[in-house]
DNA sequence: TTACAAACGCAAATGATTCTTATTTAGGTT
DNA sequence: AACCTAAATAAGAATCATTTGCGTTTGTAA
């Protein structure tokens, strides 16, 4: 896939712009991001990283995939209850969850904009940084 | 405040119908579930009602809270990160938190039934069960 | 090189929630 | 009034994802 060696250059540049260190552990978790399926957890990075770096250590992913969200590499969504997920789709975008089998599927909202028009005149001076719809329900798969 | 009282009233006369048993320390919960503000935490519950009941274990705040909520008495917010919040404005209604005060704020969107069918038709054969938008930002307060 | 902040590994800490187990109790039934 | 049993409870251990403290290592740039 020279798709995933594109990604990977892009997380290379990104970072280097954004002033982070290119070490081992880093370059591992970013070639992982740029071969994963969207919506990994640590916990997915980790096991799969440490493969090619048994050393490493659940803290260091933790750090480097939460610092990610910080310099706009990733975006991470809070799902209720399961633990975070990090996405590389920087696409503004929604998800539904199936509550059997936790697979998370992306869904672009053209209308959610009435929604935070309407949000907006009943919140009054309050500002608004971010608005997440959460589906949740059983996927067809499961069905 | 006779409101409350009817709230309590409410409270005892649903879960006799549902068969739960009037505890001493689930009527302690009740009423302090009727006295309080919209989108408490278990925790507030909890030292709120060990003034009046000392002996009360947390583990029994949080069985019965989660109990209620499957009996139909309560509703819960899955708020990202923090803890569980519980409603007891059972109509259908979105939130605001803010992210300096944690302050949880009602939003009635008669718009998102748009977003919905957005999700429907790109979700394809899956089976939408339930529909959240989480709005986070800075309130007026904090501003 | 030397220097210094950034990054790391490890292990302990955290915090919310759940589970386990032995004991008590509410509320219906003789 | 004594009795029965499923439901409920207290207390504390366990879980699980995540964070933090800290001593050590390592990039990078002068
Ligand atoms: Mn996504
Ligand atoms: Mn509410
Ligand atoms: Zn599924
Ligand atoms: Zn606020």
């Amino acid at each position: 896939m020279t798709e995933n060696k594109d990604n990977l250059e892009k997380l290379i540049g990104l970072s280097k712009e954004k002033g982070l260190k290119l070490t081992p552990q880093r370059m591992v978790i970013f070639r992982i991001l740029s071969e994963s399926k969207q919506h990994v957890t640590v916990d997915q990075v980790y096991k799969r990283a440490r493969v090619e770096y048994p050393m490493l250590s659940p803290a260091t992913v933790y750090r480097n995939m939460e610092q990610m969200v910080e310099t706009g590499l990733l975006t991470h969504l809070e799902l209720s209850g399961a633990s975070m997920r990090y996405d590389t789709n920087l696409d503004e975008h929604h998800h539904f969850v199936c509550s059997k089998c936790r697979m998370v599927t992306d869904v672009y909202l053209d209308n959610i904009k009435y929604s935070l028009d309407e949000s907006r005149s009943q919140l009054g001076k309050a500002q608004i940084n971010s608005l997440d719809l959460h589906l949740q329900g059983t996927c067809g798969e499961c069905l």
